[in-house]
DNA sequence: CAAATAATCAATAAATCAATTGAATAAACC
DNA sequence: GGTTTATTCAATTGATTTATTGATTATTTG
């Protein structure tokens, strides 16, 4: 019995479904930056448990999500580095191409980037300023997302906790802080303290997303 | 007033959605061959014309096609590379993970693989045999999409007209075969046809998407 | 200007999807 | 073994998506 190319494309549109939702794209982007337990996805994305549940089944029928058990916890993760690479490229052309949604990338962090001296740095941009070593680097996330991998030679500098460490960051050096990527306020966070105290920071806006889909090394 | 997350991932989540229907999947293969007129696209995929009207108007509010008037005609095309670059991802996301996909590209083309003397030959193997001028490359597309862009070298075969164009075809070197894609019989039809006559012939799985998709050039 | 062509629009019914609720499992703890 | 915790399952309801139909809008042609 042939198989039709329809039948093909219909398998390949679970894909596509599986990420045609917002709440699901989410869920994709928190495990984007570490693998979790469902209640932790839940919280995260204001989702009840048994609808993070449902949803994070509906990724995982679609191969995008795989799920272990630990103890009494289910934790899920992306399946590969290319599913990172998939929702980076989504973004990109949504970004190019969806006019509404460049409104809203536009209003979300409006405020903050009224105040910042510099725009914030590209990838390349800030590869070059490393190899210079001209730039001290702060990964401004959480502690247990700079541990699951970050950028070669970046300091961790939780948001929460930049206040006390302030002594400890050069004052005659460009600072250069990160976080998730694009949708993470972390570094604009990060970046307004900073330069309220007088540092000299810009941000490295697309953040470590976009780093480890361009295939970059991290460290743990 | 605060953007919200969340919105991003709604507005984003749209062109999720418009990747979620195999008939709008079918439409963008098309697509990724040559611009066409909604007329030709609901024909090529078994859509009535009001319907298939629909499915690329949303396409359109995705921004992952634009549409222009040519006299009575609406001639539609992707909207830039970048949406091909998706649909491969996605292709290449699905094959690896979607027991079913595979279960299925498996069948659809298990007669011919079965005759195939050697396996398909890779980009990489490709380009190396290229370079070293080691083999004829035949583009077996109908002639107006080998017209739209082509490999470069590439001699023009349709399969319909293959048969009597083999006594320009060489018995001494090996020949190529490529067509649109992995979902595309062409290239299968033409190897068969090619090995039945003595020929010594592989082909390029992946086809021209593949290699539009990795960046590489085309002529005209 | 009327007729023909190519496409879109609008309304409907059927199918699918999503959130909620409460019950059911499965593993760990006492 | 019974209880707690984390998650999944199943059923329901409301919302979205899809295909179909027939009417409508542009554009060209006679």
């Amino acid at each position: 019995m042939p198989v039709s190319r329809q039948e093909l494309f219909d398998v390949l549109s679970q894909l596509g479904r599986a990420l045609g939702n917002g709440h699901r794209l989410a869920l994709l982007e928190h495990l984007a930056q570490k693998e979790a337990p469902v209640e932790e996805l839940a919280g995260a994305s204001g989702l009840s448990i048994a609808n993070a549940s449902q949803h994070l089944q509906h990724l995982r029928r679609a191969g995008l999500v795989t799920a272990r058990r630990d103890g009494r916890q289910m934790v899920y993760r992306l399946t590969d580095e290319r599913i990172l690479r998939l929702l980076t490229l989504l973004q990109e052309v949504a970004e190019t191409h969806l006019a509404e949604m460049e409104r809203l990338m536009g209003r979300l962090f409006a405020d903050d980037d009224a105040g910042e001296a510099l725009e914030p740095m590209t990838r390349a941009e800030l590869q070059r300023a490393l190899e210079e070593g001209a730039v001290t680097l702060l990964d401004v996330r959480p502690n247990a997302e700079y541990q699951a991998g970050h950028l070669p030679g970046a300091l961790n500098a939780p948001v929460a906790e930049l206040e006390s460490m302030l002594s400890a960051l050069p004052r005659d050096r460009e600072i250069v802080a990160y976080c998730r990527g694009v949708y993470c306020a972390f570094s604009h966070d990060a970046a307004r303290l900073l330069r309220e105290r007088g540092f000299q920071v810009r941000r490295y806006q697309a953040g470590i997303l976009e780093w480890r889909a361009a295939g970059l090394p991290l460290v743990d």
